[in-house]
Formats: structure tokens, sequence, C-alpha cells
DNA sequence: GTCTATACAATGATAGAC
DNA sequence: GTCTATCATTGTATAGAC
């Protein structure tokens, strides 16, 4: 690190300062994109909320694209990571559980990025669309082929298995996305814990025993 | 009609040319609040989806807050309907999966009506949070209810309903809101049939079998 | 009653001087 | 790393033509 600053004055490594400001800027840029999508956010807000004047945050990054960019690239990675981990060794069951409880405390841990992705699909994912194309379609058919293997098996019921991916995406990032709403009916301030552990109940106990039956 | 034509000067009747118009503005603001968000759109880009120059549109609506509101007047009803026809008399597993397939057609047929929500929603919902935390709430309790009496009558799984109601919210609405990534994921331009059918068909069997046994 | 032309103040992104 | 200037865009208002 030492060395680096060193270097700081001659190569590309960034130094100390400009990345704990890239940081705030990119931080701010996740909340202010988040709420008022691309075009609504203005570079003025990102910045005040950054702590810093709109120059100094043309400084870092020379146009507006760039911080959108850069705030998508930090996030997309950690976005598909939970679906990578499903493993067809595993008990289908059990991983398909612990697939929605992952994304579920995703959404809980990180609403304004999952709001960020919203606001990005809704606007037809101008930025995205190549890497849904491509990165994330490879990633679903592959996973869907491992549910599919599992449904032939017996070991789970006849479903599409594209669409049951669909549904736990919709179903775990309704929470963050459609927040405002969930409250407004729900009453009180923020999802408490207990809300919480009712959303993850009522998704495990559908997803897995459907709701058709009586008493279990 | 002669009669109102008569009166129009005298009244506050719309003439024909008034409907007509605002019934072109508001379809296309409908399209270009969904895309872009309420700051992210224009008057511009409304007057000329419209067919028609700005200070012309202004005629009819002076400002964009009045067009915004309009809009979402007129398509909020049609959103709460689907709830409301949850009959308590009816069978369980009939009345809900008759619900999920209202909305989902719902989704199909007004995917732009289900993207100004989520958009507005997105936001903070600072148009129809009263509405959500009126009307809206108020209509969600009462067929919680109903649905919490078919579950201690045993006709129905134990899950809270509130969280039910969401989840149902959330898979139906996502095929509309996140056509994007869908698209993207299945491949080719639009839902065909065939995909909304598989995507009906998983809908129901999850939310009515689960998907946690075997073969059916 | 309907529409156009034009103006204007505010806000925005961006560039360059300091 | 900061301040100021510029230039396009946008919401809104007005005056008047058809």
């Amino acid at each position: 690190m030492t060395a680096a600053i060193a270097r700081a004055g001659r190569t590309r490594r960034r130094t100390r300062i400009q990345e704990e400001n890239e940081e705030k800027i990119l931080d701010a840029a996740l909340e202010v994109f988040s709420t008022w999508g691309y075009r609504g956010a203005t570079v003025d807000q990102i910045a005040a909320l950054a702590g810093m004047t709109k120059p100094n945050l043309l400084y870092y990054f020379r146009r507006k694209e760039d911080i959108y960019l850069a705030v998508l690239n930090r996030t997309h990675e950690m976005w598909l990571e939970p679906l990578e981990h499903l493993d067809a060794a595993g008990d289908p069951a059990k991983e398909i559980t612990a697939y929605i409880d992952r994304k579920l405390e995703m959404a809980r841990d990180n609403p304004t990025a999952s709001r960020l992705f919203a606001m990005e699909i809704l606007q037809g994912a101008p930025v995205l669309g190549a890497t849904l194309r491509g990165r994330l379609k490879t990633l679903v058919d592959d996973k869907a082929a491992v549910i599919q293997g599992w449904i032939d098996a017996g070991r789970l019921a006849p479903v599409d298995p594209r669409h049951l991916i669909f549904m736990i995406w919709a179903t775990t990032q309704h929470y963050a996305d459609f927040e405002t709403q969930i409250r407004a009916v729900l009453g009180g301030k923020a999802l408490s814990p207990d809300q919480f552990d009712a959303a993850k109940a009522t998704l495990d106990r559908v997803f897995l025993g459907g709701i058709g039956s009586g008493r279990d």
C-alpha cells in the first residue's frame, strides 16, 4: 500500500483520497439513481448527498453516464451471486429454500441496490441489456437445467424451471422495490423483524408446500 | 350529444375534440411516465407522442403535475378491482386461482399501466401514498380476513394472508414490470402465448400445490 | 373554442480558467 | 481541487391567429 501511494503520482493507481471520494460518490449515486431513475437524477443531487460540490464530483466522473455505469457495475455482480450457489448435488428443497432466503436477505439489506436494478429494467435496461441477454441468460439456462434434473428425477414437482426462478426473483425483490406499498398496507414505518420473518415463512411455505392443502 | 355541443359554450361540458385530445394526451402520458418516471419525463415527449405541440398540450393540462395526476387517477381504479372480486362464499382454491389469473391477464394486457404504478411506488408513492394507506389498506385488511377465515376453517394451509397477497402481486406484475429481463432470459421479442401459458401454469401450481412434493 | 408563435426564468450538464 | 462561464433543455406564461 505504501508502495502504491509512492507510485501514485506516476501510475494510474488510485490514491487513498480518490478511493474514498469515489466510494462516497457511488454510495450517493446508488441512492439518487434508485429513487429518481437515470434521467430524473441530477448530478447536483448526487454531489450534495456525497458532501461535495458538483464540479468536484465531476473531477472524479466526467459525465453523469459514467457515474451510472460505475454504480451499476459495482452492484450487478452481487446480484447474480446467490443463484450461482444453487448446487445440483444438494437436496432440492434445501437448495431452493436457501436461495429464497439469501435473496430475501439481500432485498432486506440492500433495498436501494434492488431498486436501482428495478429502475434500470423498467426503463428497458439501456445499460444492462447486453448483460441480461448474455451472462444472466447463460446462468439461468444453466440453473434451469439443474432444476429440470431434479424434476426428471421425481424429486420436485413438475413446474417450468425458468418461471419458478422468475417467481423467486419477483417475490423476494418485491419487499425492497415495493417497500412503500408494503409499509402502507402493514402500517408502521419500516419492515420489522417480525414482519420479515412472516414474509420468509410465507415464501418458504408457499414455494415448498403450496397453500392448496389444509392444516399441516 | 347535440344538446351537449349546444351547451358547450355555457357549461363545463367537454367538446368532442376536447375528449379526444385529452384521451390522446393521457395515453401518451401513460407511456412516457411509465418509462421515465415523473421527473425523467418531459412535457415535450408527451406532446410529441400525442401528436401535438407542447403549447397545444398545455392548453388542456396547464401543468406537468396535472397530467400525471390525471393518468394515475384514470388507471388506479382498474388496479384495485380484481382483489375486490375475491369472494368469501366461493371455493378458496378457485377464488385464489381466479384472482391470480385475473392479475396475470391485467399485467399482460396493460403492461404500461403496471409500470406506471411500479415507477410511482419505487419513487415512494408521492401521489398515491394517501390512497395506499387508505383505500388499499382497507381493502387488503378486508380480504386478508376472508383468507384467514378459510385458513381457520381448515380449507387453506396456514400462511400469513397479507404476505400471500403480496406474493400474488409480485409474481403477476413481474411479467409486466420486468418484461425486459424476462425477454432477455427467455429469448425472443415479446412474451408468446405459450410462454404466457407456462407462466400461468407455474403460478397456479406453485401457489396451490407448492413444489415440495414429487410428481403428481 | 382551438391552436401557434414566442419568450423567459430555472435548471441541467459540461468545459475551462484559476 | 475549486470557482465561474456556457449552452442546451425544460417548465411555464403570454399574446394573438384561426
